[in-house]
RNA sequence: GGCGGGUUGGCGGAGAGGUUACGCAGCGGAUUGCAAAUCCGUGAAGACCGGUUCGAUUCCGGUACCCGCCUCCA
């Protein structure tokens, strides 16, 4: 039985699906304008986890995970804008489409690198842009969206419950006023469906001109036409929960009134760095990429997350990737050969279905060092040790046997002449090529370790 | 101003109303020529003030501090 925390009654709930045979789930994605930072990667491992739990308990066949991109944003138009102005061949359209082509291939190969499944379904925004207008026409039939100048807005006083989802009402925030006023909307909390588009930017052509979606309604539409009108579970970061998926709530509940949406909904807590929020301007900003650029694997970063639960702050630190990346190794260099046991260890699945709790499951892990098997069986549950990632711990392919040859002789004559110098002096050479240097009666083992250096060995 | 989250041992970080979290580091021991690795053992905690209770770090209330959202940033 898995229990979740849903924001929507801030509880920790049975979790059960509305068709065991299909179970839904509906992650935000990103808007492709650029690489993603460490802060996009959360959700998406988190998430990860949360995909694979529910495989393996309702089968793999049996769940259904949508994860959008959205490829309509004034970023994106901006950078297609200046390649044109530079020179750039083709049209607008064209140049964004290049543009985001380019950020989903980064962003594929990033989160693939973080050990993360593809989700069933990645819908792209713009491929999606006649569901939207059929939406928002069906809004205004209803009497929840109005045209007004080439805008749509959606009236938020016509949807009694907005507000519910993040606990606030609508004149609250209203009393917190930093609310964008505009000449076309009938009450200030109202927000846009559509908004009309110049010739420098992309439009399409709708029943209120040439236009483009606002942000939130993507998500109502394309989780309508992917996985119905009443689904499972939505999830994304904390951020998100206002206004964006209030906003879907309310779009997607006055367009389908006969559905109830989603019935879950995850937020993970954000992310820091160093205990700082990441942001450009204290300079401690970065992506996945450049971690991975800087030798830190994917499976070290998917470590350092799983570490912290979910729902609360995550800090990212130096400190945890490199206990991290020494845990993995220890339990690498164990489960190495070894083939994963097919069940997977009770206490990691309890955790796990105690919402998420992946630190927790960590913590049974390694009381499982005993049996490799079941250590590397469970830990692929929570996509640790999966084969395809762990070349980063793979000893480099050195032959160090007259290196240990050498050393061991030094040593019988050593134990004999009691100067132990000449011994002494070639293990530190060693060992300051990152070579892990093991004497006992049996003999001399030399293994190439973490910080591996070959052309140290040259001058041995 | 409104809404929400957090505060646990040297560090990271969970669960549970009463019984060891766990990992890293530390300390003691085995092992080693000395180490490394490994194994065994071990000290150390729950922001502050009240309340409920036989008993709270765990439930409730308040205070302080930190953080996030309310600005189409996950």
């Amino acid at each position: 039985m898995i229990r979740l925390h849903n924001t929507k009654t801030r509880r920790k709930e049975a979790f059960r699906p509305l068709d065991p045979r299909n179970v839904r789930m509906y992650l935000c994605g990103p808007t492709v304008y650029d690489r993603a930072h460490l802060g996009n990667a959360r959700p998406v491992v988190v998430f990860d986890v949360l995909y694979r739990l529910l495989r393996h308990v309702y089968g793999t066949g049996h769940v259904t995970y949508v994860r959008n991109f959205t490829d309509v944003d004034d970023k994106i138009n901006a950078t297609a804008l200046s390649r044109k102005e530079a020179g750039a061949p083709g049209t607008l359209e064209e140049l964004i489409r290049a543009r985001t082509e380019e950020t989903i291939g980064w962003y594929h190969a990033d989160m693939d690198a973080l050990g993360a499944l593809r989700p069933d379904h990645e819908p792209r925004a713009t491929d999606y842009i006649g569901a939207m207008i059929a939406m928002i026409a069906d809004l205004i039939a209803k009497g929840h969206a109005y045209a007004k100048d080439g805008h749509v807005l959606f009236r938020v006083r016509s949807y009694t419950e907005y507000g519910a989802l993040s606990g606030r009402s609508v004149d609250d925030m209203i009393a917190g006023a930093r609310v964008e006023v505009a000449p076309f909307k009938e009450d200030p909390m109202d927000f846009v469906l559509w908004k009309p588009s110049d010739a420098d930017l992309p439009g399409w052509d709708s029943p209120w001109g040439r236009g483009r979606p606002g942000w939130h309604i993507e998500c109502s539409a394309m989780s309508y036409e992917l996985l119905g009108a009443s689904f499972d579970i939505h999830a994304g970061g904390i951020d998100l929960q206002f206004p964006h998926h209030e906003n879907e709530i309310a779009q997607s509940c006055c367009a389908h009134p006969e559905g109830g949406f989603a019935n879950v909904w995850l937020h993970n807590e954000m992310l820091q760095v160093e205990g700082k929020k990441m942001s450009k301007s204290l300079g401690n900003f970065f992506t996945v990429r450049d971690l991975l650029d800087q030798g830190i694997p994917g499976e070290v970063i998917r470590f350092v997350f799983l570490q912290t639960h979910y729902g609360k702050p995550m800090d990212w630190t130096a400190e945890k990737a490199a206990q991290a990346e020494a845990t993995l190794r220890k339990w690498r260099a164990l489960t190495a050969g070894v083939a994963p046991s097919h069940e997977v260890a009770p206490g990691v699945l309890e955790a796990l279905a105690d919402d998420l709790n992946t630190a927790g499951a960590l913590a049974v892990l390694h009381g499982l060092t005993g049996e490799p098997a079941l250590l590397k069986g469970s830990a692929q549950m929570l996509g640790l040790l999966l084969d395809e990632m762990g070349d980063w711990a793979k000893a480099p392919e050195v032959d160090l046997s007259e290196l240990a040859a050498k050393l061991a002789e030094l040593r019988a004559k050593a134990m004999e002449t009691k100067d132990f110098a000449p011994v002494d002096a070639l293990k530190s050479a060693l060992m300051a090529a990152g070579v892990e240097v093991r004497m006992s009666k049996a003999g001399v083992e030399l293994l190439p370790g973490a910080g591996f250096d070959a052309a140290k060995l040259e001058a041995l």
